[in-house]
DNA sequence: CATTGTCCCTGGAAGC
DNA sequence: TGCTTCCAGGGACAAT
């Protein structure tokens, strides 16, 4: 599942390879994920398009072109890009082409994923909320974003417009560091355990780009390769096994009908 | 506005 | 072995 770490791990893959280079053709196998723009506008639209640069807001990658639009796409859950892949991938449903003959290759077994082709990225991306690793994402801050919120924090993290980037597993980890219950109504956390969760956020997010991500599902770096930010994971997709700190079993919950793991002990209400 | 539940989607795992 | 059911979950959207 493509979270924050998995996407800036794509991104400067896609950029190391792919930055300067020209739309020269598109094989569209499946629509869907165009969002209603017909294949044949889309078409029009990118060929002849260079890449100036590729960026990442929150879980979105940002193909900035050469006419200033852009190509904005989301994996969600089974989505993957894969660059000049050598055998042909089961769930194909876009394939870019590029002018030097290299090819990136869109899959997506669920169909969830989504690529947009605007002029104006506040339209897809306006409502982001603050990128957990830059300057601006203080303690201070998080303390005022879950400052008189009733929702349990672990909803509260997983709200994109108040924290980008961050999903399912990297919510359990940061909450597992920082020992809170994920449960916790997100106004009630003290300012120590906000300070916790804050560092434990940057740390958990950090780390997992070290490690090209984590490839729980179908997760995969644009060459193929998997990353290893999974073994890693302290509680997430855990359930049933021994805390890393204490040996007792990782509970599952749900929370907003989302799994949700964490150790009782480590992370009491 | 804040919060919560449902839907989309499909393959793989689990259960019988 | 083969069938059925459950499960994964990001984000749009509707409902409260």
């Amino acid at each position: 599942m493509p979270e924050l770490p998995e996407v800036e791990t794509i991104k400067r893959a896609l950029s190391a390879s792919l930055v300067g280079k020209q739309f020269r053709g598109l094989i569209i196998y499946d629509h869907k994920p165009l969002c209603g723009i017909s294949p044949e506008e889309f078409r029009r639209r990118l060929i002849g398009q260079r890449i100036k640069s590729i960026g990442r807001s929150g879980k979105y990658l940002l193909f900035n072109l050469s006419n200033d639009d852009r190509l904005i796409i989301h994996l969600r859950m089974t989505g993957a890009l894969l660059l000049n892949p050598k055998k042909p991938e089961r769930f194909t449903r876009v394939i870019f082409s590029f002018n030097d003959n290299s090819r990136l290759v869109f899959t997506d077994v669920r169909r969830f994923g989504v690529m947009r082709l605007v002029k104006s990225e506040s339209d897809v991306i306006g409502d982001l909320g603050v990128e957990p690793l830059s300057k601006e994402f203080t303690p201070e801050l998080l303390a005022k974003l879950l400052a008189g919120r009733r929702a349990p924090i672990k909803a509260v993290l997983l709200d994109q417009t108040v924290i980008a980037g961050i999903g399912n597993m990297y919510a359990d980890e940061a909450l597992f560091s920082a020992k809170i219950h994920p449960t916790t109504p997100s106004g009630k956390l003290s300012l120590s355990q906000v300070n916790a969760l804050h560092q434990a956020i940057r740390r958990t997010l950090t780390k997992a780009i070290r490690s090209g991500g984590a490839s729980v599902s179908t997760y995969r770096l644009p060459d193929g390769g998997i990353g290893t930010a999974h073994f890693d994971f302290r509680v997430a997709h855990c359930g049933g096994r021994p805390c890393p700190k204490c040996k007792t079993e990782i509970q599952r919950i749900k929370i907003r009908n989302r799994s949700s793991y964490y150790c009782p002990k480590c992370q009491k209400l």
